[in-house]
DNA sequence: GCAATTTTAACTATAATAGTAATCTCTTTC
DNA sequence: GAAAGAGATTACTATTATAGTTAAAATTGC
């Protein structure tokens, strides 16, 4: 075995990658399709699928053979959710926040590159399960985005932003590699970022890192949402500035709560 | 390999079986428990949750070894459960049902003995993420669950039956084995099933089997619930029995739109 | 009905895993 | 602060599960 990965089961990590493929935008797949996206055999594809098939996570059409994600599936869903109970606390704070303080409030998770907003402000509650909404490419162009990349060990940063492709939201938005490397070496130095007509015009944000405070490792980031009509740059720097990092603080001390039970 | 068990990867089974541990009660656990629960050596549990930490499904506290479920869980989680997206079609049916004809409806889906019930007339749509609720050890105590056994196989049903553990809720709760099977016999005849007190006093309720459409198979059951002050069985039973039956009928029709995409 | 494609099955060489035992790392206790 | 003990990690092979090839069914399109 390759030295280093003797305790990585590749049988494991391809039956996730299976998993992971489905979402609301590809909601059913066929094997030749799994085996395409993820460059397996037909053979190996079918033992995967098969096991998920008869452990109930993955259901068959058997007259198309279209796979989908069954109710297992929901179960494991929900309980997974529910594990990760400390979000609700992070919600529950978010939404005191919000109605005290009257602003719009953003808390996400960065997975690779994309942001899980847990909380949004166009929060569309009734939305199947309220379930948080991600989106991809906006770690350059939102102030979530860039604060969580100055949560980040600096080495970890750059090679994320190197492989990043900046997407131009708006004429304002950070297309060049080297000035959003300096933007973001700017970000960690003061401790939050600002972000001004970079993703949608009239929009401006002032956003904080969330650490995992247990391995103190940068995982998301928290924002604060304006309107142009409202504030300028200037007068949120100005009063908010300690706020957003106060408010990281509190946020990031939830992440972990990780008591012993019994 | 064991015959019929060629193309079954017993790998990805124990990595899901892991990930399947963790819930709202069991946010956090060990390796050691892992292994004991699972009846895994410690290599191998090694070995698969290191996996699971690699690949950024669970995280490890590394001074308490403790694992959880990580944010890359809450990621796959979202995606998997807006992929089950007919979901929100039963949901919204529910609703509509529910304002207009001023009933309490459930709507559950069964998973080995679990009814994961999505809608639920005193949910708590505020509470984490709106998820839904689930029970155990519901399957002969509730209308749903006779409903659902109703829906299977008969030989299916007799072996549920005989593995389950009749819990008595009330005085009026089967628990002989075959007096439930009796029941279930009549209720798979008759199309429908009757819970009278048998869960809560004063609360009856009457339900039909919800059918995979394409492989026609019982997956779960729809059911009116009704407080006996203002209901009792009789009148129940005049009223709403074609009506529950055509509900599973269209929440049915709902369970699989399979349709071949582009 | 006949290609073309997809799915499933049989079959081994090879790579991955299980399991044992040894080692390391913390805690706890005295 | 040493010793004991529990749990986690690593090293090491025998075993076995899987990858990949090939071929047979099954399905689809014409």
């Amino acid at each position: 075995m390759s030295k280093g990965k003797y305790y990585f089961s590749k049988s494991l990590e391809k039956g996730l990658r299976i998993l992971a493929l489905f979402n609301r935008n590809t909601p059913v797949l066929t094997q030749s399709e799994v085996a395409r996206v993820l460059e397996l055999n037909m053979t190996s594809t079918y033992r995967y699928i098969n096991t998920l098939v008869e452990m109930g996570y993955l259901e068959k059409n058997t007259k198309t053979k279209e796979i989908r994600p069954a109710a297992r599936c929901l179960l494991m869903c929900v309980n997974l959710m529910q594990a990760t109970d400390n979000l609700r606390m992070i919600k529950e704070e978010v939404d005191r926040l919000h109605r005290h303080y009257n602003i719009s409030i953003d808390v996400a998770f960065a997975v690779d590159d994309t942001l899980v907003r847990l909380y949004h402000r166009e929060a569309e509650e009734a939305l199947t399960y309220s379930l948080p909404e991600f989106s991809k490419n906006c770690l350059h162009n939102t102030a979530l985005g860039k604060a969580y990349l100055a949560g980040l060990p600096e080495e970890a940063a750059a090679v994320k932003i190197d492989q990043m492709e900046l997407v131009a939201k708006t004429d304002r938005t950070i297309v060049d590699r080297k000035i959003l490397q300096q933007e973001i070496e700017l970000t960690r130095k003061r401790g939050f970022a600002m972000q001004v007509e970079e993703y949608l015009p009239g929009v401006l944000a002032i956003a904080a890192p969330l650490y995992d405070p247990i391995n103190n490792m940068g995982v998301g980031a928290v924002s604060f949402d304006f309107s142009i009509l409202q504030h300028d740059a200037r007068s949120i720097e100005a009063q908010y500035t300690e706020m957003i990092q106060e408010t990281a603080q509190v946020l990031s001390g939830m992440l972990s709560p990780m008591q012993h039970r019994k």
